[in-house]
RNA sequence: GUGGCCGUAGCUCAGAUGGUAGAGCGUCCGGUUGUGGCCCGGAAGGGCGUGGGUUCGAUUCCCACCGGUCACCCCA
């Protein structure tokens, strides 16, 4: 019985669930590498301004105080990172990747907190798989980005998953659109819930993404942001939107995807798993052509996504996706005691040298036979090798093949190897 | 931050119109001399989420709080 709990909105991933996750990590950091992305490491704490200047002040992290900030007694504020990409950015200008050749392309895997009430697929720590492409405008990036995304998905046995696409436009056209949306908004206020009503005057573009189902008529004969894009940003939409048909890529068009991170221009994306709850998006992402000058440096372009590794792992399973259960075959020393116990301490290191799993049976006083053949079952050894008082006379040992029950006499210096053989015939 | 539902052993769950709790699974030990998976026996493990209130007495009734869960909000 434990008395401390763990807090609210964490996760305890078990080695069950851990099996998932290694086999999210690891296809995600061999499609990074075949994409060209290198692995970085960024903190997990940053000055809070990062996130003020970088992710915005208008955003929910900050008006609804859901980030993890602490003063320190000097009077600095530090905050757990609720996202990779601001500290991505900050690491670009700070170690002069701007001198690299360009683009960059990297990426980090690693938990983001955020202080949020806890709901399916959602937590207060969460883990991200998060690539970046820094220092071109060319929306063959943005294609980039949203193909690793599909297909991360796709070779982890992901089924019917399609691309919800907009643009949010640039400072050039959106505030316009905002102000027609805003406009438009505003003539029909009256049929517009109380949440939605705190949205106009606070984010009207969240309005777009309400699920109150009653104003979907409402919002689609509101005005749509593709309508108010400048040039620029129409042409880099039609363009990524060119090469994705003739890639033969599906995607949906959503003009209602919004995304609540301020910095992101042009492009929006999300990947969604209905399955999952309310919290559908396996991932997004998208282009932040302002967020470098946002923080104090040049102006980078960049576009990126970020994958919620526990969201993957759910719907991995709700698809009945298995992650590989497959155990290396193992060795069970079993001793009684004494002088026994030494020589079974001294092979198990030798077969752990030699390559093959293998493991004690702990006891401080001797347990019976019974009692470890059990314990061999239990962790599936493949082998047990019994070192008793008879064999060390004969400086043998006995080993037990346990699918088969097949028993043998080894001399002791030969176990390892005769493991080895049983192990490479197999 | 708001709302619905829930809160009995590690897990899944029983339980009494109020008299201080059980099962299955799991764990550990054992079933004659050093041998597993089945089977059998035994043990450990819970002041029934926490704190108040009502009562002679509450795990069972009432209230608050905490936690979990789902949804809103927001987001991966």
């Amino acid at each position: 019985m434990t008395s401390i709990d763990r807090l609210t909105g964490m996760l305890d991933v078990l080695p069950e669930d851990r099996l998932y996750w290694d086999m999210i990590i690891d296809k995600a950091i061999d499609l990074a590498g075949r994409y060209g992305f290198q692995r970085i490491n960024v903190p997990i704490i940053e000055k809070d301004e990062l996130f003020s200047r970088g992710v915005g002040e208008a955003s929910d992290f900050f008006v609804k105080k859901e980030m993890y900030t602490i003063t320190e007694e000097d009077g600095n504020r530090i905050t757990l990172r609720p996202e990779f990409t601001a500290g991505i950015v900050r690491a670009y200008l700070q170690n002069g990747m701007v001198n690299w050749p360009q683009p960059v392309k990297i990426y980090s895997i690693g938990p983001v907190f955020r202080r949020e009430r806890p709901q399916a697929g959602r937590f207060r720590e969460h883990s991200q798989f998060n690539p970046e492409i820094l220092g071109t405008w060319d929306p063959a990036a943005d294609l980039e980005i949203m193909m690793l995304a599909r297909n991360l998905h796709r070779e982890l046995g992901y089924k019917n998953l399609t691309f919800q696409l907009n643009s949010t436009g640039c400072p050039v056209c959106k505030p316009k659109y905002v102000d027609e949306l805003k406009k438009y908004l505003s003539a029909h206020q009256q049929i517009l819930s109380d949440v939605d009503k705190e949205r106009l005057k606070r984010n009207p573009l969240r309005i777009l993404d309400s699920k109150d189902e009653s104003i979907d008529e409402l919002i689609a004969d509101a005005p749509h942001i593709v309508d108010f894009l400048c040039d620029d940003c129409a042409t880099h939409f039609a363009d990524l939107r060119q090469y994705l048909d003739e890639l033969n890529q599906p995607y949906a068009i959503n003009f209602r995807l919004v995304r609540g991170i301020d910095y992101y221009t042009k492009t929006v994306f999300e990947l969604w798993d209905k399955t999952i709850g309310a919290q559908a998006s396996l991932c997004g992402g998208g282009r932040y052509d302002g967020l470098a000058e946002a923080i104090g440096g040049p102006q980078v372009p960049g576009v990126g996504v970020g994958f919620g590794i526990e969201r993957i792992a759910i719907g991995l399973k709700k698809q009945d996706i298995k992650a590989s259960t497959e155990l290396m075959p193992s060795v069970l020393l079993i001793h009684f005691g004494g002088g026994t116990k030494t020589e079974a301490l001294r092979l198990t290191y030798a077969l752990r040298e030699n390559g093959i799993a293998s493991r004690i049976a702990f006891a401080r006083r001797p347990r019976s036979m019974r009692s470890q053949m059990r314990e061999a079952n239990r962790h599936q050894a493949a082998f047990v090798i019994i070192v008793g008082e008879d064999e060390i006379a004969k400086g043998e040992v006995a080993i037990r093949q346990m699918e088969s029950g097949e028993q043998s006499s080894v001399q002791s210096n030969k176990a390892v190897s005769w493991i080895s053989e049983k192990l490479n015939a197999s």
